[in-house]
RNA sequence: GCCCAGAUGGCGGAAUUGGUAGACGCAGCAGACUCAAAAUCUGCCGUUCGCAAGGAUGUGCAGGUUCGAUUCCUGUUCUGGGCACCA
């Protein structure tokens, strides 16, 4: 009897083990998120950034972004979209690179180890990826479009007139007709084959030439800008210096200005739109011409500089040239010419690194030569220095001490006399960048504001034939090749040092077999060590990490197509990816080249919009909670977190998955670090507590927490509500499994609103009354704006408040739990589709019709209104909606607890705000 | 140094065309059910004064605007992120 019970209570519980089960199986058989192309619905495109399939495989971290664009693509499923929400791997890279030099296996076997992982984990959440239309960088299939677009980017160049990519035959064209800038067109039809495509070259949007790079001795390869940071590489950390290789690039400064452009028709954040600003760093000012006061007898010379401030022109001290900077040399002194060659030997010893991390230090020498003012006619020394970069600008600036910090703190340290031009807004200490001082000591600018004098100046300039306006870019032409063996091969053959593009049917150029994955000779990358590759001639370098990526949510769209990387009639139906839900980390990386690549493919007419993404959604990092022990040195004695500062410890860290809170586990402790099993532990109040502090979550710090184990224990729709639950999903927090169970709590209290451990099923087909329907719809509007907006915490929060309230009143009729099922689906879409079914419903709760929301249920004809005294809130009093200023004074007055407060006198005011609130104001 | 975002109970967070601060959840306390535990349910839960009724105070800090400020303005401190000799 008493088993019996048992069995009957355990068969009426929220099982959700077998309930996700059942529902995966059923979904991947009926093939539930196949998504087709040819469709009459409006097509909708959620897109998650692609991950790296490392071999840690996912923490809770990783899922946050996923669970969120889930959500919103079975919303809008249920909305009558044809939703498209693939999902793939960005598989080649540096670490499985570094992973097969270590052991000897390769890439290819590593990276499908580790998709397999990540695939099982992804698919224990329940995601709605169409599968079908994964795709995978390293794949041949794929990167033979990879390879395919190169050559389009390889065969066009940037017409600064129609300001668009066009084919690099029309540039041909061009010159034959023309000439160029330095050439005419009778001379380049004498140029040998070879000259002409030197020159050509200088145009392609992916283009060779010879360049300083970062170069990494010891990962043995050149890296990006954005993977060196502060001198070192950003993967290990290891020292970078520059040097002079051949390398491919992308003309991504052709685009900056469209790039720049774009980003106003973009819903991207506010922060985002500024960090791609500030990468892509436009400046307006001018550059001008300054004549050098030769006396050492060479001919004459000129300096170009590139100001944005020509209104400070008469508040030039001096001229910087950079120390590499051509002119250096021949502008030179006999008296200085010792001077300025020790310091250009003291410049060269000095790396990158160090030029970065001493920035205050104040460096310079003087070349001997004067330049001329050319609107005063004063001499101004001639100096050089590090401070001054030969990339950016001209590679010499006129300097302004009273205007800007580092002229000022030059001349101060060489003792030059500093000319104020600004007034009483220099006070002689530090410099004053403003631009809102009215210009002294400044001749025709005389007595005007700084802003204004800019534009005179710059007209000036131009009309004395001695500089023009010029806008400047910080942003340098990207990096394009890696001297690395996992990345897709260029299609590429060098021919007496002629770059030719491989045929398009010869594609996929593969990448072959090697040996041995470390550098090949001269600093060439592996497959320089392939005979076959070396002999046929072709390019050695790979394409770097952000070729496939730069490009893959067009694949998605037609992920077989063997004809076209993907057909045009496709990317018209699907369009922009409408969502686009991923990390900061990408911000000037991956986003600004998939742009880059979206406009070239658009003005060669491949695809019909110039933007990838529409809309862009940053989730926050999910840090790590790192919990720490703490063992007397050199001891066997640990102490409790309140002690440690009574004796010398080492801080140890401890995997937090064994402390509750602050509290460790002592015997799973022990278990874990067998060394310590019979080590002594001094405890506060009978417990161990440990030290915590916010990390990266990484394996090393013992702080990663797997989503596989709270699946396992709390099921997938607990976790993928949980983590939207933490709070706002752009937001970063330390991750805290303490709360799940709150959630799991929830999900309980739906399912008995079904089922009851006793009496049995327990919901019914009664009408509903008007409060449930209020609470149904109220729950609706909710629900549907909070997940437009991505407010998904708040969701959480009114599923919660929903079931709370129709439990409070015994409502558990199928009309109202049907369309709650329905708003929930989303969210937890196993425990949504078996109670569907519980229901007897027909089909599937993934292709229900999202309910519609109904004003009517939520009008109301009284309000509790607040009640302030001088905006104190002293009571409520129930008043009607239709009552006016008159009614509601004559109810206030005669109030009671407002009397109270009157003390007799007359309120000299009373404030009604219709539908809000009343305050009298005494 | 520059740019951006943020600061609300013991904790995660909610509420901004200015209108009852602390929704929802966690943790905690008290109680019911149980032989007991788990599960579940009920109540309390910013601080402070008070037996209570009720009052005072409270959204990083200091001011201001307003009948009324977490919300707007000025200044300031701290935290997180980005950039960094870019002329």
């Amino acid at each position: 009897m008493l088993n019996k019970k048992r069995i009957f209570v355990k068969k009426m519980e929220y099982n959700f083990t077998s309930i996700e089960k059942k529902w995966n199986a059923n979904w991947k058989e009926t093939k539930a998120y196949v998504v087709s192309n040819d469709s009459s619905k409006k097509p909708f495109y959620v897109l998650d950034m692609f991950p790296y399939p490392s071999g840690a495989g996912l923490h809770v971290g990783h899922p946050l972004g996923y669970i969120a664009s889930d959500i919103y693509s079975r919303y809008k499923r249920l909305k009558g979209f044809n939703v498209l929400h693939p999902m793939g791997f960005d598989s080649f890279g540096l670490p499985a690179e570094q992973y097969a030099i270590e052991t000897g296996q390769h890439p290819a076997t590593t990276t499908e180890k580790n998709i397999s992982t990540f695939k099982a984990q992804l698919d224990k959440i329940g995601f709605c990826y169409d599968w079908e239309r994964e795709v995978r960088t390293s794949d041949p299939s794929y990167y033979k479009w990879t390879q395919f677009l190169f050559l389009q980017l390889f065969k066009s160049w940037f017409n600064p007139n129609t300001n668009k990519a066009e084919s690099i035959n029309s540039l041909v064209e061009f010159f034959e007709k023309n000439g160029g800038e330095n050439f005419s067109a009778s001379e380049w039809k004498n140029y040998s084959h070879k000259q002409q495509q030197e020159i050509i070259m200088n145009y392609r949007l992916a283009f060779s030439a010879y360049g300083e790079v970062n170069w990494c001795e010891a990962l043995g390869t050149v890296l990006a800008n954005d993977e060196v940071i502060n001198g070192v590489s950003e993967r290990g950390g290891h020292p970078v210096i520059k040097k002079k290789m051949r390398q491919w690039y992308l003309r991504i400064t052709a685009y900056a200005e469209r790039l720049l452009e774009g980003l106003n028709t973009v819903d991207f954040s506010e922060s985002m739109k500024e960090m791609q600003r500030n990468w892509i760093g436009k400046s307006e000012g001018c550059e001008m011409v300054f004549e050098v006061n030769n006396s050492n007898g060479n001919s004459q010379s000129f300096i170009k500089v590139y100001t944005t401030r020509p209104d400070t022109i008469f508040g030039v001290d001096f001229l910087v040239l950079a120390p590499e900077h051509e002119l250096v040399d021949k502008i030179t002194t006999s008296e200085q010419r010792e001077s300025i060659n020790d310091y250009l030997t003291y410049v060269k010893s000095r790396s990158d690194r160090e030029r970065m991390s001493e920035v205050k230090q104040i460096t310079g020498c003087f070349t001997g030569a004067y330049a001329i003012n050319p609107f005063n006619g004063n001499k101004i020394p001639v100096w050089i220095a590090e401070y001054v970069l030969a990339g950016y600008g001209t590679g010499a600036i006129m300097a302004v001490p009273c205007g800007d910090q580092r002229d000022y703190l030059f001349a101060n340290h060489f003792k030059i006399s500093i000319t104020n031009i600004i007034g009483d807004h220099f006070d002689g200490t530090q410099a004053n960048p403003t631009k809102e001082a009215t210009l002294i000591e400044s001749d025709f600018l005389n007595g005007m504001l700084m802003k204004d004098a800019i534009k005179v100046a710059i007209e000036k300039i131009e009309f004395l034939g001695i500089g023009k306006r010029k806008i400047n870019y910080k942003m340098r032409d990207a990096g394009f090749s890696r001297q690395r063996y996992w990345g897709e091969p260029f299609p590429i053959k060098w021919q007496d040092g002629v770059a030719i593009a491989l045929e398009e049917t010869q594609l996929p150029l593969e990448l072959p077999h090697v040996e041995k994955y470390g550098p090949g000779p001269e600093g060439e990358g592996p497959l320089a060590n392939i005979e076959n590759w070396k002999t046929e001639m072709l390019e050695t370098s790979t394409m770097p990490g952000y070729a496939g990526s730069s490009w893959y949510f067009l694949r998605y769209m037609d992920p077989k197509n063997a004809t076209a990387f993907c057909d045009r009639k496709v990317s018209d139906y699907w369009g922009q990816v409408d969502v686009y839900i991923g990390g900061t980390e990408h911000a000037v990386g991956h986003l600004l080249y998939s742009r880059m690549w979206t406009k070239v493919l658009y003005d060669l007419g491949f695809i019909g919009f110039d933007e990838p993404f529409k809309k862009l959604v940053n989730q926050g990092m999910i840090q790590g909670s790192s919990r720490f022990v703490y063992r007397i040195k050199g001891s066997q004695t640990f102490v409790s977190f309140g002690l440690k500062d009574q004796h010398e410890v080492d801080e140890l860290h401890v995997d937090v998955n064994m402390v509750d809170g602050l509290e460790l586990d002592v015997n799973a402790f022990k278990i874990w670090k067998p060394d310590f099993a019979e080590a002594d532990f001094l405890l506060e109040e009978g417990k161990y507590i440990c030290g915590s502090e916010v990390e990266k979550m990484s394996k090393s710090k013992y702080n990663t927490v797997n989503p596989d184990d709270l699946v396992l224990k709390y099921g997938a729709d607990t976790f993928r509500m949980y983590e939207m639950f933490l709070g706002p999903i752009e937001q970063s927090k330390p991750w805290d499994t303490k709360g799940i169970e709150g959630v799991h709590r929830f999900l309980r209290k739906l399912w008995r609103m079904f089922n009851d451990d006793v009496k049995g099923i327990i919901w019914n087909e009664e009408k509903a009354t008007d409060a449930e329907l209020k609470i149904l719809h109220r729950t609706i509007k909710k629900i549907e704006s909070d997940t437009e907006n991505f407010s998904y915490n708040t969701a959480v929060s009114a599923f919660m408040v929903a079931v709370n309230e129709l439990t409070d009143i015994k409502c558990f009729k199928k009309e109202v739990l049907e369309k709650l099922l329905i708003l929930l689906a989303p969210y937890a879409p196993h425990i949504a589709e078996e109670l569907w079914s519980q229901l007897g419903k027909e089909g599937s709760v993934l292709d229900a019709h999202y309910p519609a929301f109904e004003e009517k249920y939520l009008v109301e004809t009284n309000k509790e209104y607040p009640v302030s005294i001088n905006g104190k809130v002293r009571t409520n009093i129930n008043i009607s909606l239709t009552a006016d200023q008159a009614a509601v004074e004559q109810i206030v007055i005669s109030n009671e607890i407002i009397q109270k407060w009157l003390e007799g006198k007359q309120p000299k005011k009373i404030i009604f705000v219709k539908g809000k609130m009343i305050n009298v104001v005494i």
